[in-house]
DNA sequence: ACTGATTATCGTAATATTGCAATATATAAA
DNA sequence: TTTATATATTGCAATATTACGATAATCAGT
């Protein structure tokens, strides 16, 4: 029916979906590596950046901001965004532990 | 209009972002846990593991298979899932890669 | 060939996502 | 206070996703 059983679901297996899921989307992905590159974290220029309009990208930082991948702080007449280390770091520890328990396997 | 913008967008940015989407479902996830869990990768118990039917279940299947992260090899009369390794690496190392650049950085 | 078991596909309803024009809001500068 | 700049929100159309019943396809054993 289109709605998602989260509650059948562990907490943590919808915390890493929801990170997942923010990143699931090539112009957030973008945006994420557009914080990167920059060494400040300048806002508004990633809508120049990006071929997408100014609302969706403001859509997109939104999304990327509720999955707690970015934050933002106001900086007087703009909004400066970067990364949460913490959130980067949750997800990049999934993996890992995800793959060191797959070498000890033997199958297919 | 719902159209993902692909086309703008860079090879690597859209894997990254195929890989993320089907890991982006707290069903999914829990099948790559499944599949991590069971020593040999059994098939059809997913659906006796999971409060989804049959159908559903099949249909994530699918859909992290069409990602990579899973394959498929037909045993007899079952079918025999596994994770894939090498995509789990791929995720893995570009979050690495994305978290290790992240150390040299002061902002925010 | 028939039966049972396993998995895939089809069809469809409910809901979510994507994208943007128009508009609102908020702050800086004049 | 007016104006310019930066970002967010609203509303809406197009499309995608999620879930599942019904059904099909595939193969093992009889």
């Amino acid at each position: 029916m289109g709605i998602s059983k989260t509650e059948h679901f562990s907490e943590n297996q919808n915390d890493i979906a929801t990170i997942a899921k923010a990143l699931g989307h090539p112009a957030r992905i973008a945006i994420m590596e557009y914080l990167m590159s920059v060494d400040s974290c300048i806002c508004g220029d990633i809508v120049n950046e990006l071929p997408l309009a100014q609302p969706t990208i403001s859509q997109h930082l939104k999304e990327l901001k509720n999955a707690g991948l970015i934050k933002g702080s106001i900086e007087g007449n703009a909004i400066c965004y970067c990364i949460n280390e913490t959130c980067l770091e949750t997800i990049m520890n999934y993996f890992m532990n995800m793959a060191s328990k797959l070498k000890k396997k033997t199958c297919c």
